[in-house]
DNA sequence: TCTATATTTCAACGATTATTGAAATATAGA
DNA sequence: TCTATATTTCAATAATCGTTGAAATATAGA
């Protein structure tokens, strides 16, 4: 994780129908979503929502499997992690009892 | 916090200088710097890093303190504490044991 | 092979965004 | 009051972004 990569997950997840995938799928956790549930769940168009998902997927958030017709997506519970760490890690100059932001 | 809310952190986030700013402040910790020691650091324009400064503001993610002719600007701790939870708390659908997302 | 379903790709359009230069505002000190 | 410093505001421009409709691709089943 570096800044690039993180400005480039933080723009993936800066736009209301891509957060709201991301919450959706992180919401399933290791279960997984074809793009057409959550295109009804969210009511938003397909094509809109492949787009979405394109973004989220290149930024390393989401991952996609194909089972016949479907393309199935799940959240990529490792990047999150390694993201929100690097949020907050290096804060308060490597004195992390000041803010103590994790808790 | 909310979706929107969250979804308005996100934008104010997800640009290289802001990001930069940002991790500049929290790095910081509950010490702050004034808008042109912000823009020297980083190599930025005073009134691009202005723009930027309002946005972040706006966010609610810095604040700032007028002394005399300089804007102090710190991070809003307390803030991103309650962004990064809302982030990962509803992950797994209520059984957080699955990600461990926090460790 | 034909048809239906699931999803993506593409081009176009309007909307939003970042940067720049110049001007304005706020304050300090002589 | 005059000048210098710190910062913001404003208008303009170029670049990027999200949505839409239509077409294309992939697969399943008859």
């Amino acid at each position: 994780m570096n800044n690039q990569k993180a400005v480039s997950i933080l723009n993936a997840l800066a736009q209301e129908t891509r957060f709201s995938v991301f919450r959706l799928l992180m919401k399933c956790g290791n279960n997984e979503m074809a793009a057409g549930a959550i295109a009804k769940e969210l009511g938003v168009a397909d094509n809109s929502l492949s787009s979405h998902l394109n973004i989220l997927s290149n930024a390393g958030l989401v991952t996609a499997r194909r089972d016949g017709r479907f393309l199935y997506y799940s959240a990529s519970i490792e990047l999150t992690k390694e993201f929100v760490g690097f949020l907050v890690n290096d804060c308060c100059d490597g004195q992390p009892e000041i803010c103590n932001i994790l808790k």
